[in-house]
DNA sequence: CGGCATTGTTATGCTGCATAACAAGCAGGG
DNA sequence: CCCTGCTTGTTATGCAGCATAACAATGCCG
């Protein structure tokens, strides 16, 4: 479960001191330097096998990972507007109306005019079935993982992401 | 530090029990529903995050994420073929072709023919030199989050990315 | 009523990532 | 030696994600 801390790697005459331990990467077990003790890197990779593994359970409902967390946010709080669902979601105002209409000529979701020019969106009978779906799906990826990062490991990562993600940038 | 678990929010028939725990995300208090509670949001948007952070950091020395990770591991493998790089960092070959171009270009890298087909890869002065500065600005921000994240936080959470990623895949 | 912010929308471009196709070269078996 | 097959670098192409600018219609508020 413990990463070893395997003699370093000076080169590029060393720009710190402690820090780094290698992530023993998917990619073969080539020489990545200090990169595999990068957070940024690090959560990059996690987070590609993690949609990998989304890919192949959700998926197979022919929803993406974007679609599932609109579907989610909309079964969560229904009659939103669609420029809220968007800022919910960190996604631009823009790029969700091609989202938006997808889902809504895949029959999943619905708008509902507020009036003349704001719309609520709701959750179709069949959103509502496939949202269902796809939470069981993704509930029993969860619990696999769960199982893998050992007691209380998933909760403390989750802990730990939302930590970095509220952090205060630098600016 | 520690999320509260709120008052449940059942709807689309629920699919499960326990799991979840709100990110309080970054966009307003928006109610995402059990979204935050999904490894593959945490991860996207922390990693959203972090690279947010690198731009801010880095960046600044006109390096972006995939060329920055490319520089670390030539420093720390001199010599490796451009595919051997490329397969190191989890690029497709074919990808990598155009960002090995811009760094030479840049006159950061160096590709040294190996034989007639296949190239080495090595920094010059210049990439070294641009490399160390990056390195340090990194590591200054990898600080910035060990502070954060409290004794053994940011450790723990290498290597629970760690786990995450070398974890098997379900197919 | 009139200025102003909101809302949804279109157009556009860049970046990341994947696949197909290819030419040239190396390497190993017959 | 020569031919077949794998490797290597490369180009072309397409799709998805994400950002910005510009707009028209509309609601809101002083």
């Amino acid at each position: 479960m413990s990463r070893t801390q395997p003699a370093r790697r000076p080169r590029a005459e060393d720009a710190s001191p402690e820090t780094t331990a290698p992530l023993a990467g998917a990619p073969a077990d080539l020489v990545i330097g200090p990169l595999g003790g990068f957070l940024g890197y690090a959560l990059r990779r996690a987070q590609l096998a993690v949609f990998e593994d989304f890919r192949r359970s959700v998926g197979r409902l022919g929803l993406r990972p974007a679609q599932f967390s609109v579907l989610v946010v909309i079964d969560a709080s229904p009659g939103l507007k669609q420029s809220e669902v968007a800022a919910a979601l960190g996604i631009q105002r823009t790029n969700f109306v091609a989202m938006v209409n997808e889902l809504e000529r895949l029959g999943l979701i619905e708008r509902r005019p507020l009036d003349r020019r704001s719309v609520a969106l709701h959750l179709t009978p069949a959103g509502a079935a496939k949202l269902k779906a796809a939470l069981q799906a993704q509930y029993a990826v969860e619990e696999r993982y769960a199982r893998l990062l050992g007691p209380g490991g998933r909760e403390r990562l989750l802990d730990l992401l939302g930590a970095v993600q509220t952090a205060p940038r630098e600016g």
